[in-house]
DNA sequence: TAGTCGGTCGCTGTCCTTCA
DNA sequence: TGAAGGACAGCGACCGACTA
């Protein structure tokens, strides 16, 4: 199956992200012939005010606007084009009906990669619509585009979407939140979205569950092989590489942890001694917090070998300003993007090698679909059964035990840990 | 020309806070 | 106390600029 031609359907539309909060609407002058071409018999510019005032209150929060805007524009579209009136009109039905749109939407509305809504156009400065652009995105498992591009077959193209259950939630409290907003203000009486009857339904619960995320004992003896003999062949490259697989896996490290975040960059004085002569690894986690997780012995013979291949002493000393990472160039700093392209190359030789030394497919296919997040995982439900609850919270950075107990002590399965969780980084 | 890097985008999941 | 709401982060992809 071809991706579908691009449609007329969406030549032109709203782009909320184009306007800071303090712009003028309708400056860019595809969305005002877009918005024009639905009047009179649509009041969209009405309905564009609305949602844009709506999206001016998360303007301070970029990833949650992004997330909003992706919403609220979607509902808009939906309004105007499949439904064919003003989104002051929806009734009960009419928001079940999207939602059940959202859960399986046309095909026409979904796109097979993600595009730019807006290009550059002929005029210097000017932006004019993607035709490529749909609403919805379908890029498939990262495990079968891994293994169709090993084997060098094209990808498959899905023939039906759905979104997951999460992503249906999310688009059902962004409506009930805008519905509010708009309740709030006096334009309407009622949220059509707060009186549909068992919401639940459209996305069923779930419990938190790493299940299908977490290294095997010898997926993970694989990857740190790999990280090993990579840091062997190419020590000027990959002493980087070894380092920063095995200081994710050890610290149980959510990636921004290690690369940085704009207010904070990491140096090697995240790492610290306390006056007993402990170890500490000193980071700014999710939400701003700071938080110390303490750096074993063997963590810290990875540390000194690190530093020894930058020609560093091989503890850091107290007041040492160096980038705790360096670009090959040597410029300081790693963006999350070039660690997770650092560790995606090494699980991709893991899978090369594990091939070469005749591994069947189901000791290997998970390992395709892993990710940073999954050393995280992986370290954290090994460490469970071993360290005490409220210890392996700590470190892990979470506020609430019961969060830690959730994922971690609810979905340890024996076989990952037939003796407990070995302090030894390597198992095989 | 190939590799690196960063801007942008949308999907999904994590996890904290609020509320009944 | 559990569920719902909401803020935020991780991730993979495309694409263009830059550079060796």
């Amino acid at each position: 199956m071809t991706a579908p031609a691009p449609q007329p359907l969406f030549d032109t539309h709203a782009r909320f992200l184009a306007l800071s909060p303090s712009s003028l609407v309708f400056e860019n002058r595809f969305v005002v012939r877009f918005l024009n071409k639905l009047e009179p018999e649509i009041p969209a510019k009405s309905d564009y005010l609305h949602t844009r005032d709506f999206l001016r209150d998360y303007a301070g929060w970029e990833t949650t606007y992004k997330a909003y805007r992706i919403q609220v524009e979607r509902l808009l579209l939906w309004c105007w084009l499949k439904k064919g009136s003003s989104l002051l009109k929806l009734t009960r039905e009419d928001a079940e009906a999207f939602l059940g749109f959202c859960r399986e939407p046309d095909m026409e509305w979904v796109g097979q990669a993600v595009r730019r809504r807006f290009i550059a156009g002929e005029e210097p400065g000017e932006l004019v619509p993607n035709p490529q652009w749909r609403p919805y995105e379908s890029l498939g498992s990262k495990a079968a585009r891994k293994l169709a591009d090993e084997t060098g077959m094209p990808r498959q193209t899905p023939e039906h979407y759905k979104v997951t259950a999460s992503s249906l939630k999310q688009a059902f409290t962004i409506c009930c939140s805008f519905y509010d907003f708009l309740v709030r203000q006096n334009t309407l009486l009622d949220n059509p979205f707060r009186a549909i009857e068992e919401p639940g339904r459209f996305f069923e619960k779930r419990a938190p569950s790493i299940e299908g995320k977490v290294l095997n004992p010898l997926q993970w003896a694989f990857v740190i092989e790999t990280a090993e003999w990579m840091a062997h062949q190419d020590a000027e490259r990959h002493e980087r590489t070894l380092f920063v697989v095995v200081v994710l896996f050890s610290l149980y490290l959510r990636i921004s942890e290690l690369a940085g975040r704009p207010d904070w960059h990491p140096t090697m004085q995240a790492f610290q001694q306390d006056e007993g002569g402990a170890w500490w690894y000193v980071t700014v986690g999710k939400g701003g917090k700071e938080r110390r997780i303490s750096v074993g012995s063997e963590l810290l013979g990875y540390l000194k070998r690190y530093r020894m291949s930058r020609n560093l002493t091989p503890l850091p000393q107290p007041g040492e300003n160096v980038p705790l990472l360096l670009k090959l160039d040597g410029r300081g700093g790693l963006t999350d993007r070039q660690i997770r392209n650092i560790v995606q190359k090494c699980f991709d030789s893991a899978v090369k090698r594990m091939q070469a030394e005749g591994r069947g497919e189901r000791e290997i296919s998970s390992l395709r679909a892993a990710s940073t997040y999954w050393l995280r995982h992986t370290s954290a439900s090994y460490d469970a059964p071993l360290r005490p609850l409220r210890s392996l919270q700590v470190d892990l950075g979470h506020a609430k035990a019961s969060t830690t107990h959730d994922i971690y002590y609810h979905s340890v399965e024996p076989e990952r840990t037939p003796t407990g969780r070995p302090r030894r980084l390597k198992r095989r």
